[in-house]
DNA sequence: CAGTGTGAAGCACTTCACAGCC
DNA sequence: GGCTGTGAAGTGCTTCACACTG
């Protein structure tokens, strides 16, 4: 849609961690914040901070700092929190159900409008934390999604079937999936993929615990 | 401990992928793989490959590619997966009660010793998944990291106590938290601390969908 | 030959440092 | 005086390309 220069993977995310801290901000009273100030809360350096939002336009005041209740108006239009996104989460097991009732989803705009399984035992049965909605049959899904238009698929199912199950989503013409399955998924080039890989953090910890002080952090 | 230069974060990440592929490998009969293939697998380039892995040796044999169970041993050994690595877990709630019985903890060696809550109807409830298990009470856990001497924590805890948490966890002399909770913690040098934040790379899918092809993706 | 191992080149992100402005 | 905005410098990860070897 636009023509900007394409923004970093790393600074999209400190976008979002920038956004959390000014709200923080915002609900303890503080008006105005230095880019050493939100550097400090977000774990980065005051350069950085400048440069990330230097990307998208000169929102502060020299001398001054930034003011909160614009840059968090700012950071969401950048981020396209302005809008309600619609989610289907698939697979109804323990982490799936613990997705579709966590809150800091709704918190931003993120609907879940369906969860899936071919489980016939969870069919049909009430996702707790949503009300109104049961689990539905992933045999259904793409009937369902030409109808709703979502437009994240959240896959929680297991690594054996996560592929054929990505397929069968990309199939249906969402374009957007936030995998917990620990596998890369293969998808065509216009869907766009994000992974929450926990055991891989894990093992990330086990090596810098072992190598402790020959880890260079990323971030 | 060992004084190998640096290794990037990501190429660790990278290791654990490859390791996982490897398994999948293995599970199929696979007895050599290239350089090729695990790059297919893996989401990334053989050159990176081959890269990764010579910062810690040379597996590989030329003309053939690699032998996997050897590679699968020598990814072990280097991500330190050959030990038990003992976890407890702060916070009860969903995701903390899910992550208890993630089976993709127990298949790497990490053992859930205890799971943590301050909230006296959850204290000495089972916590299913994980057998002889019972929640313990959160005041305790310094005491009881004195006995078991954890590795890891795991918050799953709200972001408001989340850094109250953690500096708990830190007094009890554990020295490495992967943290769930959607903030930046705040933590000595000595402390080695993962972050696994779901609603920001919900955040940067909607970035994506928004900005469809201007993201340089950074893996 | 097929495919690894690796110095060198390329590229992208981060940090520096300072001019400019409130 | 304090702090932003930003070219330029620095740094580190990725990609290239090819010598080398089984």
């Amino acid at each position: 849609m636009s023509h900007d220069k394409p923004i970093a993977e790393s600074t999209v995310r400190r976008l979002s961690v920038y956004l959390r801290v000014l709200e923080h901000a915002v609900a303890r009273g503080v008006r105005t914040i230095s880019s050493d100030d939100l550097a400090e809360e977000g774990g980065t350096t005051s350069a950085q901070v400048r440069k990330d939002l230097s990307f998208f336009g000169s929102f502060g005041t020299r001398g001054r700092g930034y003011h909160v209740a614009d840059l968090v108006a700012e950071l969401q239009r950048i981020l396209g929190l302005g809008r309600e996104w619609r989610v289907y989460i698939v697979g109804a097991g323990k982490i799936g159900a613990a997705l579709a009732s966590y809150h800091g989803f709704v918190q931003r705009g993120f609907t879940v409008l369906g969860v899936y399984d071919n489980d016939a035992r969870l069919i049909g049965s009430p996702v707790d934390g949503i009300d109104g909605v049961t689990v539905r049959d992933f045999s259904r899904l793409a009937a369902d999604a030409a109808r709703e238009r979502p437009d994240i698929a959240v896959l929680a199912v297991p690594s054996e079937v996560a592929q054929g199950v990505a397929d069968k989503v990309v199939a249906a013409g969402i374009t957007a999936i936030l995998n917990f399955a620990p596998v890369s998924l293969h998808v065509p080039d216009a869907v766009t993929v994000r992974s929450v890989n926990m055991a891989l953090e894990l093992e990330g910890l086990a090596y810098a615990i072992v190598h402790r002080d020959s880890v260079t952090p990323a971030a």
